[in-house]
RNA sequence: GUGGUUGUAGCUCAGUUGGUCAGAGCGCCAGAUUGUGGCUCUGGAGGUCGCCGGUUCGAGCCCGGUCAUCCACCCCA
């Protein structure tokens, strides 16, 4: 048989001990502002059934989802002519009853409605957990990824923006990464579609204007008009565009120009009490008013948020908003959600481009104890006991190796002191303590190593 | 789903118009140092040049196909 060349699926990555050492730094961190804020954690299945996840994502959405073949004899009464007749993708939903998460909030939702009667509301939980999307990879853009999310869910006040918004800030400053978070709000965006009569393609509109910035305005109106929007038309949306100034600046243009729309005077009113708020926070990052912001999620209802880290061109790499009917499909009405996501694997892009994890980040065990041999080896076995049980990472090299290789060993795994007792040390009860950084050895009785290591540590 | 890029040693890559073109650096192993890592020096192992086919006296190089990869678009963390 031949042997089989080892691969993993596109998209998806294995992950050494050094690259763990720094994931768990970035979600240590990420963990630990979710609970000083509050939120508990929670865990939901890779899985779900599909109808959890379909429809919800929109069009695209539904295409980059990850179906599960059924199992058993999954074809039993399917009818074959049907993959013809409606295509691969249709016949697929006759033979798929799950799917894998695509993200974080649609299984949010679905437990929310499931635990209704074991959540305390306003409930706010976090989870950090990975999520699939059948997208083809490129940079910053994986198949399989973690998201960290915090959600409120089960109140409409505005401070849950700002308790998530102040999250946003204490993380990435924690990170140390400068990061410029922009807000907008769909019913402003709403608004805006009514202004120029095209309510109904708000949808249309918003992806278009999104991507304003990165493509400038003549593709955007080329792409508007694509989508069956008059000249006449796109020409109101000119002024919309040319908004500068600060962000209460702003808001008092965008006021004047959707007065008429009520959803438009209900998004500026959130958009104003909202920034009224993040004053008080005093919050170390910059944070803007972008009308042109968007975001794909079509189940986005209020305030939407974006963070784009500042000194790369990795995309964005938290995002969030409120959803007003989330749980309403799966038959709980009325309850309002908020929520922000951090893509854990582009903050690590990002943090290694930028050299930004501290070295801590990658260490290992702290001592090794050289094998000089079996009757050497259950002496250190003793001393390892000790420093095991106050805590102290070390270990014993497993095999009696040459000397040069054991060090070689430590050196490579970053070991910060190596304790050598060999047959000499042993008669004179001595041990030599190798510090790997300074190469300096001092001679330690057994009985210090302990205290020793605490000092060190 | 659309367009493009690149596939040569474990890794990063060089290879000039098809004719000593099977190479470098790093890594690995061994020795200089029979109980001392990192630095230095010396030596060594390791590749059917992604795969299949075609053109040719001759293909790593040209052509076709295929697989993989990365990048961009769509969309998104």
């Amino acid at each position: 048989m031949a042997v089989q060349k080892p691969g993993i699926p596109k998209g998806t990555r294995d992950f050494g001990p050094e690259e763990m050492s720094k994931r768990n730094y970035i979600f240590h961190t990420i963990k630990r502002v979710f609970q000083r804020h509050g939120y508990a954690q929670i865990e939901t299945p890779a899985m779900e059934n599909l109808d959890t996840l379909l429809g919800k994502y929109g069009e695209e959405g539904d295409k980059l989802l990850f179906k599960i073949l059924n199992s058993g004899d999954f074809l039993q009464g399917f009818d074959l002519s049907c993959l013809q007749s409606s295509g691969a993708n249709a016949a697929s939903l006759l033979i798929c009853e799950k799917g894998l998460r695509y993200d974080l909030t649609v299984p949010f939702a679905r437990f929310v409605v499931q635990h209704q009667h074991e959540i305390q509301f306003p409930f706010k939980r976090y989870q950090i957990q990975p999520v699939w999307r059948a997208d083809r990879p490129q940079k910053g853009r994986y198949r399989e990824f973690y998201q960290c999310d915090a959600d409120v869910i089960g109140s409409n006040s505005l401070l849950n923006e700002a308790d998530l918004i102040h999250i946003i800030d204490e993380v990435f400053r924690e990170l140390g990464i400068r990061v410029k978070i922009k807000l907008n709000n769909r019913r402003i965006l709403a608004g805006i579609a009514d202004y120029i009569g095209q309510a109904d393609k708000i949808s249309d509109i918003t992806v278009a204007i999104d991507k304003l910035e990165k493509v400038g305005i003549e593709a955007v109106n080329q792409e508007l008009r694509l989508k069956g929007i008059a000249d006449e038309e796109i020409g109101k949306l000119e002024p919309l565009f040319d908004i500068r100034g600060s962000n209460r600046e702003k808001l008092a243009k965008l006021s004047e120009l959707l007065q008429h729309s009520q959803s438009g005077i209900h998004g500026i009113g959130e958009a104003g009490r909202l920034l009224d708020l993040l004053d008080v926070l005093q919050l170390q990052s910059d944070y803007e008013l972008d009308i042109s912001l968007a975001r794909g999620l079509n189940y986005y209802t209020g305030t939407i948020i974006e963070v784009k880290a500042m000194d790369t061109e990795i995309g964005s790499i938290c995002g969030g908003g409120r959803y007003d009917d989330l749980t309403g499909i799966f038959g709980l009405k009325d309850i309002s959600g908020v929520g922000v996501s951090f893509g854990a694997d582009r903050i690590y892009d990002v943090m290694d481009q930028l050299q930004l994890f501290p070295v801590e980040a990658a260490s290992a065990s702290r001592i090794m104890f050289v094998n000089f041999g079996e009757k050497e080896a259950r002496f250190c076995l003793s001393l390892l006991v000790k420093l095991h049980s106050a805590g102290i990472a070390a270990e014993l090299y497993p095999d009696a190796a040459k000397l040069k290789k054991q060090l070689s060993y430590a050196d490579a795994r970053h070991f910060r002191y190596v304790v050598l007792a060999g047959e000499n040390e042993m008669q004179e009860g001595m041990l030599i303590v190798k510090d790997m950084i300074s190469g300096e050895q001092v001679r330690v009785a057994p009985d210090n190593l302990l205290e020793m290591a605490k000092r060190e540590r």
